[in-house]
DNA sequence: TCTATAAATCGAATAATTTCGATACGTAAA
DNA sequence: TTTACGTATCGAAATTATTCGATTTATAGA
């Protein structure tokens, strides 16, 4: 089946795809998240990804804020922890 | 069959991953390529272009050097009108 | 309750991006 | 060759993003 590109979307549509792109669109937060899907049961926390990239760690926590509010990043607390995982969009979108 | 996620990539191919994602993160970008998607024979000029997005025609030019630059859009020049259409890379991140 | 650890938020400095008008370049017609 | 039109490049102003250290919040253990 031959999939086509939508372009019937409405601007609010257009916004989000931009801000997912846009949130994929930067070094440090695609290291993140491929680091994320890298890991261990495919989730991570704060704490090792911050040795992993060797950037601040109020750093890290805010680029996985903007994963997140991307729809590319689920956040589970766990304990004192907090875990990533990749959501789907996220795996459809990194597959392509 | 299931894809995976390549995290076996160089970091020159992160650089180039993350220089698409970023060309298509930006909502006038985005509007200009799906803008060249939906016109007729899937290619537009600079000047059709030009009236669709109300911006100056210095920078509708700008941003198609970027998608061009990124691998998403090619050019050809057929006289004085520079067409432009998408690359197979293109379609396969804007279906996904 | 007090303390320690993990993560988020805040404020500020620096860097990168977006956008425009003006100008230069390329192509084709007069 | 001169002229006109379409596009690209340049320089500057305004906006937005990135990053850090300091601080605050949340969770669990002593």
């Amino acid at each position: 089946m031959a999939q086509t590109i939508s372009l019937t979307k409405g601007p609010k549509a257009r916004e989000k795809m931009a801000e997912r792109f846009r949130a994929l669109g930067d070094e440090t937060r695609l290291s993140l998240i491929l680091a994320v899907a890298a890991s261990e049961n495919a989730e991570a926390c704060v704490c090792d990804l911050v040795p992993e990239t060797g950037l601040a760690q109020s750093t890290v926590s805010h680029h996985l804020k903007l994963l997140v509010d991307a729809g590319l990043l689920l956040r589970t607390q766990r304990g004192k922890w907090a875990f990533y995982e990749l959501t789907k969009d996220a795996h459809k979108i990194l597959k392509s």
